[in-house]
RNA sequence: GCCCAGAUAGCUCAGUCGGUAGAGCAGAGGACUGAAAAUCCUCGUGUCGCUGGUUCGAUUCCGGCUCUGGGCA
């Protein structure tokens, strides 16, 4: 008997907090949050984390739980997530998965298989010294010799995508492009309904400004400088972060404020936009329209009545 | 009031030695299977301010008008 996943997504700022807080008090269920900005500790205003309070009692895993220096990606977010969701089913609750990142959610759903294709950082790196040595060519050519439809399916400009590529044959010997076809036909091993929360362009567009407005006021000039003291530097993938990166930035001189926040609200857009084309390819999706109106409550019964008639809930 | 410079894509501007135009940004679409808030790809028709004139033909040259900068009074 598959087991129960709720998934609450949707671009960045469209209101999958407070959504998901009335969801979960709903059907007293847990939340795992996919969020590759949230799992930063020291990272609020900037990460829109949400607080305690917002919270309002309901458990969040995935949250504030790793320091900016460290490393996270994909394959820990799966084993993480997947400890959470087993806490949770022991006491017979419901994982509700919150977050925009959709490539972890993904890799959750699907259950994808990372095993046995660890990084090699060193490799990496000499790939990344040859790529700018002899240009972006030069490694896809390396990589058509190797695998030939990943060179077909990668841009050779898409320079990190043609050494993952790389990477990968040389720890294992075999294409990527073969070991994503088998994980691409995978079925999801859960009883699953996968909402994506989305509203009208422009609008959307204006939450986002208005959210970075909001943020400047609460102080992010002050967390990133707090970050910067720390010694957290641009190189940390945590630091690239949107609103990070431009902060850093401007304290750095490349800019002034004023630029800053434009690129940051710039940026955020395109994110968003990307975050739509992701939830667009993805298979048994169900959509749900935000409308400028749209109570939270009423959002919230479409939600119930779709998991009741998938068998989540009784 | 006079003088000068502008007025071209949503914005900033380029250009057409007269044959109805093109960049950047914005915006749109897409890819993504161990960096994913990352990384990468594709997409440019608009009364060329209005109105007369010259011309086979004007966004381009000439006149007038309107508006916007700047200067002089």
């Amino acid at each position: 008997m598959k087991k129960p996943l709720i998934i609450l997504t949707g671009p960045t700022a469209v209101g999958k907090t407070e959504l998901s807080i009335a969801l979960a008090k709903a059907i007293n269920g847990e939340i795992i949050s996919a969020d590759s900005m949230q799992v930063y500790k020291h990272m609020d205003i900037g990460s829109a984390k949400i607080t305690k309070e917002e919270m309002d009692g309901v458990i969040h895993y995935l949250v504030d739980v790793i320091e900016p220096s460290e490393e996270f990606n994909v394959v820990r977010f799966q084993q993480m997530a997947k400890e959470a969701m087993n806490i949770i089913y022991a006491k017979g609750k419901i994982p509700i998965v919150v977050g925009g990142t959709g490539f972890y959610i993904q890799a959750l759903l699907n259950d994808i298989d990372f095993e046995d294709t660890r990084e090699d950082a060193s490799y990496r790196a000499k790939l990344e010294e040859e790529a700018k040595q002899y240009g972006v060519t030069y490694l896809h050519n390396k990589l058509k010799e190797v695998d030939p439809q990943s060179a077909i399916d990668i841009h050779a400009n898409n320079v990190k995508r043609v050494i993952r590529a790389l990477e990968y044959f040389h720890l294992t010997n075999e294409p990527i492009s073969k070991h994503n076809e088998i994980q691409r036909q995978k079925q999801s091993p859960y009883n699953f309904a996968y909402f994506v929360l989305n509203m009208d362009r422009d609008l959307l567009y204006e939450r986002i400004n208005k959210r970075i407005d909001i943020m400047m006021e609460s102080g992010l000039v002050r967390e990133v400088e707090w970050l910067k003291n720390q010694g957290y530097t641009s190189d940390m993938v945590s630091m690239k972060g949107l609103g990070y990166k431009e902060i850093l930035e401007y304290l750095d001189g490349a800019y002034s404020l004023e630029e800053a926040i434009y690129i940051l609200k710039r940026d955020t857009r395109h994110f968003a936009k990307r975050q739509i084309t992701w939830f667009k390819r993805e298979k048994d999706v169900i959509w749900l329209e935000k409308e400028k109106d749209s109570k939270t409550s009423e959002l919230l019964e479409q939600i119930i009545s779709i998991c009741k008639e998938r068998g989540l809930l009784s």
